[in-house]
DNA sequence: CCTTAATCCTGGAAGC
DNA sequence: TGCTTCCAGGATTAAG
């Protein structure tokens, strides 16, 4: 489930392909993934352009768990993972990894890594490809309605958001209008890390607690980044590499495991319809007001 | 306005 | 072994 590290691993791994390289062709297999039909006028055809053909691809940019990529007349393409999708490189004559659940290609020349092939695949379908005539539109029309991009949050800024909502903080940081990056995998690691009960009210949260919290969000995110994100089990980056810090999961998918730091046994909590997995000792529950 | 639930989708795991 | 059931998840939309 790419999350924040996953897609920013991914764009440095893509940029030194991508950077200056040509787009010719595009083959879009399955035009739904195409998702901002509402924003375009009605009926139309989705044309080539939209998808970067015939461009020169300029910068690549993100936010939260979304990438852009931006061409030289301006034409940006968010791409958004879902949980299963990924965005790999194939040089010419290297061989489609999974032949089904290919949405979209690219076929690329690269001054870098020579011609080839980007592919979109997505088996569960719920990522999906937002074209926008600009940058500047991506943002204003789609990213400003997200919360501040989840890396480099400060303490006042993440204090004030958390402020606003009744939830409780782990449905607050899955809630990508609060703050945008974290899933399920990396609110439940910086919860452990803060010492927060997932439950825990977030407009209650002391303000020392929120400053140990945003410090543990930048710190982890950093280290996940560094690792090549987490790969739970379809996540893989531009060059098809999986991601190493599944191996440093403190908290996530170790259910019923014995907690690292106090070896009393992990338990899951179910919040926002999801598994939370958190240690009853290391995060305590405070008491509600 | 704020919060919650249903929806989309496939593959892997667990249960019978 | 083979079938069914359940679960995983992010964002959007609808409902409460």
């Amino acid at each position: 489930m790419p999350e924040l590290p996953e897609i920013e691993h991914l764009k440095r791994s893509l940029g030194p392909i991508l950077l200056g390289t040509r787009v010719g062709r595009v083959e879009l297999r399955r035009a739904e993934i195409v998702r901002n039909i509402g924003l375009r006028p009605t009926g139309s055809r989705i044309k080539g352009s939209e998808l970067l053909a015939g461009t020169t691809i300029r910068a690549l940019a993100r936010h939260g768990k979304e990438l852009a990529i931006v061409a030289d007349r301006g034409r940006a393409l968010c791409v958004h993972l879902g949980m299963s999708g990924n965005l790999r490189w194939y040089p010419r004559g290297a061989r489609l990894q999974g032949r089904d659940h290919v949405h979209c290609i690219w076929r690329l020349d690269s001054p870098r890594a020579g011609p080839g092939r980007l592919v979109l695949r997505d088996p569960r379908r719920f990522g999906g490809l937002w074209s926008f005539p600009s940058l500047r539109a991506l943002r204003a029309q789609r990213w400003s309605g997200r919360g501040p991009d989840a890396l480099a949050i400060d303490t006042r800024t993440l204090r004030r958001r958390l402020a606003r909502t009744r939830r409780p903080v782990k449905a607050a940081l899955l809630d990508q209008s609060i703050l945008a990056g974290i899933g399920n995998i990396y609110a439940d690691e910086v919860l452990f890390a803060a010492g927060i009960h997932p439950l825990t009210h977030s407009a209650c949260l002391p303000a020392e607690r929120v400053r140990v919290l945003a410090g543990a969000i930048r710190r982890i995110l950093r280290s996940a980044i560094a690792a090549g994100g987490s790969t739970i089990r379809d996540f893989r980056d531009g060059d098809g590499r999986p991601g190493t810090y599944r191996r440093k999961l403190r908290v996530y998918g170790r259910c019923a495991e014995p907690c690292f730091r106090c070896m009393t046994p992990l338990r899951p909590v179910t919040v926002a319809q999801r598994t939370s997995v958190f240690c009853p000792a290391c995060q305590p529950a405070t008491r509600r007001r």
